[in-house]
Parts: structure tokens; sequence; C-alpha cells
DNA sequence: GCAAAAGCTTGAGGTTGTCAACGATCGACA
DNA sequence: TGTCGATCGTTGACAACCTCAAGCTTTTGC
């Protein structure tokens, strides 16, 4: 598809691995992409969506999409325009304000999830003990602990 | 870090690998925000410039970044003023223009390659064994045959 | 208590992204 | 051969995104 001529003709295997996950991400972010349009979302207000979990504070949500803080003001104002979050003084600290989903904003982030958080088609081609296998792999490289 | 909250209790094999590699995607979103930045890059433009390994149609372009035509048009312009990449007429047909880098495009995107190609953090702490695992399960899945 | 720092907002200016419409070219089909 | 429909790129209008500098409020450290 793409990203193959950047590929030495003989990669180490950590080299080949990632660079095949760096396909399967080019196709996620089309998925998307796609799924955001499908919803009436901009990419960025799909994005916003995805990570409010659970509330955070503007603040935070900046630094997850590596964005500005004041990029996420009009991002949020726009989603509060439309009803799908609402901003939530804090308790502890009277600068910072949470955002919080409504239920619609709930509803319309599940919905997206359908689309992005199930795995993609080559996914099913794995057995149970190589879906265990990809799980063990993944946790020992991103284990924070 | 995020994403905890949308794993159900007792989540299956496969269901935790992908939502792990999510948080992966994720990860490496915000490096090749940062990446792009860093170069006086939009991310579009990092974005465009990554996909030009090899030239391509306007066309094919659009579909790889899954956003309009037109959309590529004025994105092109703007890489195209600063020197990075040009218009080349197709000699089959004479409606599509492949776009090419420059000298300076590949360069620049070369640097671009440095930041976002290279394996993120936690990848070295797989062992040999194991990246060959994981380049395999990742064929398997991106088998396109 | 006071200065420095953090959190959010505002405004200016360029970029991204979508849509509808257009001219040019290609392909198929009669 | 000629014509019709589809494709490729572009343009213009308009909303949203994104960054920067500046500002206000609140908190923290000294």
């Amino acid at each position: 598809m793409a990203t193959t001529a950047d590929r030495p003709k003989t990669a180490s295997p950590a080299d080949e691995a990632w660079t095949l996950l760096r396909t399967l991400f080019g196709q996620q972010r089309r998925r998307f992409l796609i799924a955001a349009s499908e919803l009436d979302l901009h990419p960025a207000q799909a994005g916003a969506l995805l990570q409010l979990a659970t509330p955070l504070p503007m603040n935070e949500l900046a630094s997850l999409l590596a964005c500005d803080n004041s990029n996420v003001t009009g991002l949020i104002d726009r989603l509060e325009a439309r009803g799908l979050v609402t901003r939530q003084p804090s308790p502890h600290d009277r600068r910072v304000k949470h955002v919080v989903l409504t239920d619609a904003g709930r509803e319309l982030r599940a919905r997206m999830l359908d689309r992005v958080g199930q795995p993609p088609a080559g996914f099913e081609r794995l057995t149970q003990a190589e879906h265990r296998q990809l799980r063990d792999l993944m946790r020992k490289v991103l284990d924070d602990t």
C-alpha cells in the first residue's frame, strides 16, 4: 500500500515489526477519520470525545491531544454548544474546569467506539493463542509500572 | 493513562490486545504531532510528506489521507510554495498530476522519519525472539495477498 | 503578603477540511 | 467518429482547527 518503499531490503525483525505497526496505524487513522465524518464530527472533536472516558481538566485534555490550551477552549466551546459536554468547576482548584460528557455525549462517544474501538478486519485471522501472545507483547512494550 | 475506563472487567485477549494497540496509537500520534511542529510542518503537511515515499497522484494522496480532493490541492500548493514538492503531469493521463518530492522535500521527509519511523521507548524491552514474534503476528494481521 | 507560576480565555492570522460547481480529459458505446 | 457520462484537479465560500501573544483569576512558594 505505502511505506513499503521505506523498508530497507534487510530489515531487522524489530524494524520490520515497527514498520508493520505503522501501516496498521495508518489504516486505523483512516478508519477514525471516516467514522468521525459519518457522525458529523470534525477529527479534533472526535479525538477529544474519545479521550473523555472519564472527566478531564482542559489542561490535561490539551496535553493528551498534544495541542495548545487555547485550542481546547474553542474545541470544548463547540462541543458544549452541541450539548455533548459541560464544563464543571473543580472543587479543589478554582482555576481548573473539568470537561464532563453529557448523556448525549456519552451516547455519541459509544457510537464512535463501536466504529474504531473494535479490532480491524485482519485481526480475526489470529488464533486465541496468538491473541494472547500479542496481548502479552503489547503489555511488555507499554509497561509503565 | 486513558482508555482504561473502556476496558470491560473481563476482556478477551483479542479485545485487550486491541485496546493496548490503541493506546500505542495514541502515543505514536502525539510523537508525530510533536515531530511535525518541531519541523515547522502542520500535521496534515507532515502526513502528506510521509505518504510520499514514492510519487503519487493527487487523487491517491487524497484517499490515503482520507480527505477531499480539493483539500489536497491547497495542501500541495503550500508544500510546493515551500519548495518541498512539485507537480508533474502524468504521461498517460493528462488529467492527473503526480506529486513528487524535491531534494529538500526528501531531506525533510527523512528528518521526519528519523523521529517517527523509529520504534518508541518501550520497544527495546522486547527480546530478539519477541520482536520476531511480533513481526510474524503483524504480518498475519496485515496479510493482503 | 507578594512575586512567580499555573489554568483558562480572548483575539489575530494562517491552515485544515467540506461542499458545490467548473473546465479539461478520458472511456465506453453507438 | 461523435457524443454522453464519469473522473481528475481546481476554485470559492465558509466553518473549524491550531498557534502565538496577551490578559485575568487563582494558587503556590518563599
